[in-house]
DNA sequence: GACATGACGGCAG
DNA sequence: CCTGCCGCCATGT
């Protein structure tokens, strides 16, 4: 496993219950900026570990781009509603809000 | 080795 | 608001 793979798994876990990050902001804060391709193609390799609450992992816009990556399609929006996240046609309602940016969270 | 693709993001039109 | 294009880096054909 890169470490690159274990980076991304550890910031995902700190994500606290009922908030959620996007790609961007774990791209960002990893230092590849703009490779946020490279988180989605780590995220894709978290299936290997269910440590990785991949489910609190999002777009920029809070859409649930990933959920047919989960065992089922809707498995990704029942983890969040269940840690009291309101999914909204397939978007987390009140986003902005709920957003954890751990280049911005972690630096405080 | 070239070309297409992807759990993305930002900017231009 | 919606589309299209480019950048990014690894993988599959």
């Amino acid at each position: 496993m890169s470490q690159f793979f274990q980076d991304v798994y550890e910031v995902v876990r700190l994500v606290p219950k009922g908030r959620v990050t996007s790609y961007g902001a774990i791209a960002n804060y990893l230092g590849t900026r703009m490779s946020a391709r490279m988180v989605g193609w780590a995220m894709n390799a978290s299936h290997a570990d269910p440590t990785v609450p991949a489910h609190r992992v999002v777009n920029s816009k809070g859409l649930l781009t990933g959920k047919m990556h989960f065992s089922t399609p809707d498995r990704m929006q029942e983890l969040l509603e269940s840690e009291g996240i309101i999914i909204e046609n397939d978007q987390v309602k009140d986003f902005n809000n709920l957003l954890w940016d751990p280049a911005r969270e972690l630096e405080l």
